[in-house]
DNA sequence: GAGTGGTCTAGACCACTGT
DNA sequence: CAGTGGTCTAGACCACTCC
């Protein structure tokens, strides 16, 4: 090995994938890995900073550097859609009884917190494209923040837009105070006579922003998922998006394409 | 600003998004920053270095610190498996014309470059898992790479899984000097009357593994996306496993959900 | 207060790129 | 060759965590 990090940064990793560094271990001191491998503290801090990135470390202030645990990731699957359009006729007792995200996950209501915050904000010239509408035109803006109880950052962040005019025939659709709303968006759509067609995702990786790194409390190194889903009903109108930002560390996304028969 | 660092990679951020450095700008040179911010070389790095993570910098030894251009993505789209599966019952010279990833990127056979090697592998405890068999039967492995002609690292790199046994009814499928298989996979399926039902993709998102960064080429903070692509045929007998590795800067993935209707 | 990582300095020397 | 970033040193002082 050419450089010193390097050697470092690889003796590391070794340690953790053959198990002698269990996760959640914490290492020894920087000045201790300074001594015992011959070097200065910048030079362990660029070793540990490797391994930092590739996401096997995890640093805490004032406590130590520690072996990341990985994540169980949520798994978000493309049946969630037909299954809420499903519910979307239901009764309302029967909507009640848990909602798509607990269905995703697996966990119950009492178990997760969450957060609408609810605005009308004119189309930018990106979401006017998508919608087929012209610039300016008002939309209702929702934001959800969604989180473990347990936990203080919420594990995603997501931005939904419906044109106002659409909405506006039910009063109620505009009262961010009746959420969580029994049914979800499909729900809500059925009671302004609108049945979804079909359901478009387009997805990417990037790095975060420093706003999404504060927001989703990301350790250094893991990356956000993007993903823009647009909802379009059965006269072909593009009636939702919804913008969704997701740790790429916790979240894993299945998706079933059915074929037809020969 | 409490830091001299974030101060700096702040300042440059917002020059890079107003447009004052555009997109392949070169910076002043590191001794220049420092002199200019009135601090040392090492905290200039720093400063850049948070930029360089967010994919807004990209450095070359020797040459300078430019502002990096952004990718323009490969768009994956599931609608890609039915066009797939109307296309493997077609003639040789039909399906000939073109290819799956030629389908996606828009380019066509001669801007691509294509490279397959074939194997036989016990099937890992996971592989095993996935395809019901016992751990150890043996599996053909298919390793392809796929780059652009005037690019010298692939953009995704792509391992097949099909158990032996299946695929030995027909001895061309084991000779890899016939890749490209005009049809794909779906055409050697069909040439052992195997016919898909559906396909099950889950996907996520890591940081890269040093293996992954040098094969990829991967500039410092991009993630790989991690595809599993599961073929299920008419049986519900898991009959192909494919894992690509994508370049997550450079890949945008669509899925389209048809619903019922009410 | 002891121990940890975070920020920062002011250099030295090496490796790569272009002329 | 000059100019660039890459590696590395040997410290100083600050901020956070936990006892």
């Amino acid at each position: 090995m050419a450089n010193q990090y390097e050697r470092i940064s690889t003796d590391l990793r070794h340690q953790i994938t053959s198990g002698e560094l269990a996760e959640g271990d914490r290492l020894p001191a920087e000045t201790e890995l300074a001594k015992r491998y011959k070097v200065s503290v910048p030079t362990v801090r660029q070793g540990v900073g490797v391994l930092q990135s590739e996401g096997l470390l995890e640093k805490q202030h004032g406590r130590g550097t520690f072996v990341r645990r990985q994540p169980t990731p949520v798994t978000r699957t493309n049946l969630r859609h037909q299954w809420e359009k499903d519910r979307a006729r239901e009764s309302e007792s029967e909507r009640l009884k848990t909602g798509a995200t607990e269905h995703d996950t697996g966990l119950t209501v009492n178990d997760l917190v969450f957060d609408a915050k609810y605005d009308r904000v004119p189309a930018s010239a990106e979401l006017a494209a998508a919608f087929d509408v012209p610039e300016g035109t008002m939309l209702l803006e929702r934001i959800y923040r969604t989180r473990h109880s347990d936990e203080l950052t919420p594990f995603n962040v997501s931005r939904s837009y419906l044109p106002l005019e659409l909405v506006e025939p039910n009063p109620d659709l505009l009262r961010e105070d009746l959420e969580p709303w029994p049914g979800g968006t499909q729900n809500q759509l059925f009671t302004l006579g609108i049945e979804l067609d079909r359901i478009v995702e387009t997805f990417r990786a990037r790095p975060p922003t420093p706003e999404e790194t504060e927001e989703l409390g990301l350790p250094v190194g893991v990356s956000v998922v993007i993903l823009r889903k647009t909802s379009i009903d059965t006269t072909d109108r593009v009636v939702e998006i919804s913008d969704v930002v997701l740790p790429g560390d916790r979240t894993e996304i299945v998706y079933t394409t059915k074929l037809d028969r020969w």
